[in-house]
RNA sequence: CGGGGCGUAGCGUAGCCUGGUAUCGCGCCUGCUUUGGGAGCAGGAGGUCACCGGUUCAAAUCCGGUCGCCCCGACCA
């Protein structure tokens, strides 16, 4: 790095620059034990902002919170045969104890379903135990080969949700439900734009009768899995025996849903909306949503812009919000930096309202209000700041996403397009490349061989060409869906 | 697991080829001056040179081995 203060631009390296923001943004930090991260408090606010709003849409919903074990007996994993062979290769298994080799291993879980629907087993007797809506938020270990801050670690933290129901539609609508309280969040929350559709099988979960997918288009084009919700059928219940009494008086299978996202949307987060300054994070998700900087010259300076600056901090902490929660305001009071040093710091942490109070700002009752998304300054009186800082930040959570959209739809290519177009792009810059299939896991297969790109999703009806292509992108045969390509993570 | 790179102060590094007890920058501490876009000066603290073994009067440096991490590929939320 010629200059160590500035970041790699994403266009030089757009990996190194991921790397640099997450680290010097104090997200989080490499552990000791290889692919293992630390999550900083800094990233954890962010979490921990992700995880109440989630939380508060799955209880709107009816979910309730539990919490399974860690430790999972090895043939529980064993008993669906599509699950095992999905997961073995990543498994962690524990095979001492107390000193003592164990009689049968544990697998530390790389998901839950079959612990849960052991226990769902025992508690399910009646249609009327239906349905059965249980979240959990927790930990789980995959072991992988190649791993990324964020995006793929030996460990993370993410939420699973695990229901069981009567049928098989209200499986299917529990599972829909799901994704669009994903969509919700992600977009709302997240200000991240993301296309809804299933899988296909080749990319479905191991054992589920359907995944269904959020994926979101990172900066440097490629697709990022930000979600997932599966319709397990009966897969998992007919393994663990979890059967129900009907109201006519038959037995029958329970039908599971499963669903989950994971600290992994941080570094979504980072890679949709990152500027070669650093983080930006949405209003919403931002543990600090203003910073006041104060400056001054003198001693005397000092103590009035410190008085005027605590006020201030004081109040727009008391402002209302439209929710119940109140401005989240920070105050630099560090003194052995000055002010443009401070700039950069929160512009590299990502704070999206920075407000600059000096001597003349006390004076005249006024300060300056900088956007983080744009750079845009303005001035405003100290009697409205409230107001204006509270519609600035619902501005910029609104722009951010519109930004997000507009850049991944100008990312995007529709209709036929030529085997030779395609691999060009995705060999280059990459693209959302919404082309036909003709439906077999032969042209699939052999694509994301050439090309390194799948089928992302078969993407939910209103994100279809409103001309999709006739064609299948590979044999030419006539298409029978629209895909959704793209390089993933 | 293949390919590449790297382990020297909290971070980033020079030194290694050609052996002689470790360089510079950032950060940190103290003081003074500074503070509206990355402050200046002066003084100071901080090191099992990844680890183990070998060669040598002498090893960060040469030789052998081990470990770890990062990056790029095959698998993945």
């Amino acid at each position: 790095m010629a200059d160590d203060k500035k970041l790699t631009t994403r266009k030089a390296d757009f990996s190194a620059w991921y790397n640099e923001v997450v680290l010097r943004a104090e997200l989080a930090d490499y552990s000791p034990v290889r692919g293992c991260m630390v999550i900083r408090p800094d990233g954890y606010g962010i979490w921990e902002r992700m995880q109440r709003t989630l939380d508060d849409m799955f209880k709107a919903t009816g979910h309730r919170n539990a919490y399974f074990p860690l430790l999972i007996p090895q043939s529980f994993l064993s008993k669906e045969a599509e699950h095992v062979e999905g997961f073995a290769p990543e498994l962690a298994v524990v095979t001492h104890g107390g000193g003592k080799e164990l009689e049968e291993p544990l697998v530390i879980r790389p998901t839950s379903e079959t612990i849960i629907y052991a226990m769902f087993a025992k508690w399910v007797q009646s249609y009327r135990d239906l349905p059965l809506l249980i979240n959990q938020w927790a930990n789980v270990v995959r072991w992988e080969m190649r791993t990324r801050l964020f995006l793929r670690t030996l460990e993370f933290l993410w939420q699973e949700g695990h229901t069981a129901h009567a049928t098989h539609d209200e499986a299917e609508e529990e599972t829909r439900r799901m994704v669009g309280i994903y969509r919700d969040f992600m977009e709302g929350y997240m200000a991240m734009p993301v296309i809804t559709g299933q899988k296909t099988n080749s990319e479905r979960f191991a054992g589920a009768l359907r995944t269904y997918s959020c994926e979101a288009q990172m900066q440097d084009n490629k697709a990022l899995q930000a979600g997932t919700s599966h319709n397990l059928g009966q897969n998992f219940s007919k393994v663990f025996e979890l059967k129900f009494q009907t109201e006519a008086g038959d037995e029958a299978f329970a039908w599971n849903t499963s669903w989950g996202v994971s600290t992994r949307l941080i570094g979504g987060l980072v890679m949709t909306h990152g500027d070669d300054k650093g983080l930006r994070v949405p209003p919403l998700l931002a543990p600090i949503e203003i910073v006041i900087v104060p400056i001054w010259r003198t001693d005397e300076d000092k103590a009035r812009v410190f008085e005027s600056a605590k006020k201030l901090k004081t109040s727009l902490g008391e402002w209302e919000r439209r929710e119940p929660n109140r401005l989240r305001v920070h105050l630099d009071t560090r003194d052995n930096m000055k002010p443009g040093a401070k700039y950069y710091d929160w512009e590299l942490r990502g704070v999206p309202l920075r407000l600059e109070l000096g001597p003349r700002d006390v004076d005249a009752n006024q300060c300056v209000l900088v956007r983080r998304d744009t750079g845009a300054k303005q001035t405003v009186s100290l009697d409205t700041v409230g107001e204006d800082a509270e519609v600035l930040l619902e501005k910029i959570q609104d722009d951010m996403l519109t930004a997000a959209r507009d850049r991944r739809e100008a990312n995007s290519i529709r209709g036929d397009i030529t085997w030779a177009r395609f691999t060009e792009v995705m060999e280059g810059e990459g693209a959302f490349v919404y082309a036909g299939w003709c439906g077999s896991e032969e042209c699939e297969r052999q694509i994301k061989e050439a090309t390194k790109a799948t089928i992302r999703v078969l993407p939910d009806e209103e994100f279809r060409s409103s001309e999709p292509a006739t064609k299948c992108l590979k044999c030419g045969n006539p298409s029978t869906v629209e895909a959704l390509w793209a390089k993933a993570y």
